[in-house]
DNA sequence: CAGTCTTATTTGTTTTTTGCAAATAACATT
DNA sequence: AATGTTATTTGCAAAAAACAAATAAGACTG
């Protein structure tokens, strides 16, 4: 078929959290050609229209090529495209985030992982991508139950505290947090199993399947 | 430049709402060319490179070319990709929405309009990017000002009141709804202008410069 | 092994928000 | 002036959230 346009490049783009020492992360890679061959960027790359079913795929495979293994959570964010963002040319990005628990990611070597504050200047539009990716993560964190694919599979009400209020940047009341989070059914029990130590046990719970449903709430 | 691979097709979809008679509809556009010529479809078309400066720009080209101003609000709304979902090649389509308010829309004579629960069948994926968009709507709706740019830029506190109503699908209290609205500072009185009529007078209301700040919510 | 430390979890109490129903306001029309 | 119609406010009951503090349950120490 004859194109009446010229088409822009097509490629992906991943912003990979987790959160590392209460601290939330990036995990970046280091570039092995050009443009800014050697530079730590995001992981990413061109969409392979003979083997990738559609962009997500092309997401899954390039986080995949980096970690190892699927993210837990993946979710595309925003398309970011124009003729200045990559050397190469006229390109759009479809960037995507995900969220992995830092106990699934202490085995794999390759990964490079910087605090979110404190990341090294980035190429192409990468900057913009993550600012982005932040503030999606701390929007919905607000209304719903994404922050808890940063912890692993069992985890104590506090732990889920603590890395809602990393999350979104603000201290929230324990009582108040725990009262609506057990209202909304989005996590449940592990029957008989606590975390225990120099202290009272604490209940271990999971995710449950309505973990993804957003929090009610009215206008 | 030399390509490693061989590059999907881009184009630009739009999802264009406007409420007419108390109801949420779409303006759709009948294809003058194959595939699906003559068909009624989401208004859209190619990445033109040399002339966008990116596909936000290609959107509002499209939406320009068919209701012939800019839409008072534009918002990104999901990439769509893949082999399947159009007959000329592995594509992808950068979605946007917009709102347009009824008034702007009586002068313009192409547009044609459907309310959203009765649109005819849409060809490629287009129902898909319906129905996303109108989650979307329905989402940003009880979290944002958004219906508001469904309105005329003056508006009483009624007709917000219905259009939430109308965008959210639920019942909402008068009372409550003011209160709320009028403690967010996204709306702002006229000065001595009201809405007569066989009734006591409405006050008028215009969008401040807050408008798109998220209403307040805690966890 | 009693006392102490630490974190987990629950309990009150106060304050704020919401839901609901009804009253009151202000104008046009008859 | 009486009536109809929509706008706006008020009052109160119910629910949710914020705040402060008590109690629980283990480990650790001397």
């Amino acid at each position: 078929m004859k194109l009446a346009h010229p088409q822009p490049l097509v490629m992906v783009d991943t912003a990979l959290f987790t959160i590392r020492d209460e601290c939330l992360c990036l995990i970046l890679a280091r570039r092995k050609e050009p443009p800014f061959e050697g530079l730590l960027a995001l992981p990413g790359g061109f969409v392979h229209v003979q083997e990738d079913t559609d962009t997500e795929a092309a997401a899954r495979r390039v986080i995949r090529g980096k970690i190892g293994f699927d993210a837990p959570y993946l979710e595309q964010l925003f398309t970011f495209s124009g003729a200045a963002r990559d050397p190469r040319g006229w390109s759009v990005s479809v960037a995507y985030y995900a969220l992995i628990p830092w106990s699934l990611l202490v085995r794999s070597s390759s990964a490079e992982v910087f605090p979110v504050d404190a990341l090294p200047p980035l190429p192409f539009d990468h900057g913009q991508i993550v600012a982005k990716a932040v503030e999606r993560l701390r929007g919905k964190a607000t209304y719903s139950s994404l922050p808890a694919f940063l912890l692993p599979a069992e985890f104590t009400m506090n732990d889920l505290h603590r890395i809602y209020e990393q999350a979104i940047g603000t201290r929230l009341d324990k009582a108040s947090f725990r009262h609506k989070i057990l209202g909304q059914d989005i996590i449940e029990e592990i029957p008989d199993r606590f975390r225990t130590g120099a202290h009272r046990p604490a209940q271990l719970y999971r995710l449950s399947s309505k973990a993804l449903t957003p929090l009610e709430r009215k206008i």
